[in-house]
DNA sequence: CGGCGATCTGACAGTGACTGCCAACCAGGA
DNA sequence: TCCTGGTTGGCAGTCACTGTCAGATCGCCG
């Protein structure tokens, strides 16, 4: 509660705290390389917490949720999609702020590699996806602002409009991606998403 | 394993299978009522399995999951909604098939107090609605070849597409079901959901 | 440097969903 | 009638996750 904030420079930071941010990147580095080894279902809790070295409580305090080790940047892609709508220019159109938003969210993983073992997991496990798009959701609450004020607000019922847009928009960024990952990462994300969005939008 | 099968007429059932059906009712019944009473999270299979006068091995046997205890119906769904949109006339559009499938679900509800109940506890309860989407994929999928091939399949990643509309479909459902339950069921959803697509192809 | 207060940690017990296993059960056919 | 295959209930066990609490650690003040 007491917020030592400071805009997280990396200097002031007290021993403490680097010792923090040293368990916690050892925790997330075990979690995602036994998830990629055997498998998210298969690796326990009491595993990762064994082979980090913490315990399973700490472990806890660290992420609260199994999902959250696999999701580090998950968090990241809602604040950079929001980040980047809010950031495009007040008379780009919808379509265009939240395509530029996608293509932001995208660009933040470190290589094609990483990207491709990320949504495979993704894809490949049920309990993953489910948190995953529960996650995704909140995503889309919070853009609902943002995006209403781009639309006509003409008739009622903007707010169903708009999350319309936005869910069809994030449909298309699974559609591609699913879609890539089952071709082995062949051709680029963002040319199947305009594909998507083509063949919905008529 | 054996399929009883015989289109499920009335008669022909054994008495055991009544005594099955007989269960299985009292034990939905008392799910849902303890479920609208006291909440999802708040009820624990212990108390339905109580309450209902069965143990909970045998509750799991009829239901999997506590989430099917609530979706008895979600099964229903993605069967009428690929029912339904087989069914449509081949000349029939994308689009058209699709709104049929949705209208075809929608009329499913007994009646407007039920959809609104079950609706808003949907919405309102996290954990049941990342199963809820959970499941939804899985028809999604289901419903991928019935669409593809109502699809001009010039271009490839015909897959792509039929997935992305197939999602925007059911994101305008969603959003429009959303929307229903904030203003306590007055309107159509139907006609929220054209609103939407409307908002969504332009 | 000693000690004090604020945190952090690990161990333990407990909850709740869900599964495997096994003994007891029971309608229906030989 | 007994046999048989599907059914049930209880029990123990797994796994994610939470509350609690004593004890270790850090930061800081005197």
């Amino acid at each position: 509660m007491k917020q030592k904030a400071k805009s997280a420079a990396s200097a002031p930071t007290t021993l403490w705290d680097r010792t923090r941010q040293l368990a916690s990147q050892e925790i997330l580095e075990t979690a995602l390389r036994l998830f990629t080894e055997q498998g998210y279902d298969e690796t326990t809790i009491a595993q990762i917490a064994r082979e980090a070295g913490v315990s399973q409580r700490t472990l806890f305090r660290y992420f609260g949720t199994k999902e959250d080790l696999l999701g580090g940047g998950q968090d990241r892609f809602g604040q950079v999609l929001m980040d980047t709508i809010s950031a495009q220019p007040a008379d780009a159109g919808t379509w265009e702020a939240l395509r530029a938003g996608v293509a932001a969210v995208l660009a933040l993983h470190d290589s094609r590699e990483q990207a491709l073992e990320r949504f495979r997991l993704l894809h490949n496990t049920a309990s993953l996806r489910a948190g995953w798009l529960e996650k995704r959701l909140r995503f889309q609450e919070n853009l609902l602002p943002l995006i209403e004020t781009r639309m006509d607000t003409a008739t009622g019922n903007a707010g169903a409009k708009a999350r319309a847009v936005i869910a069809t928009a994030l449909a298309c960024l699974d559609a591609a991606s699913m879609t890539w990952v089952a071709n082995d990462g062949k051709g680029e994300i963002m040319d199947l998403y305009d594909e998507c969005l083509a063949a919905v939008r008529g």
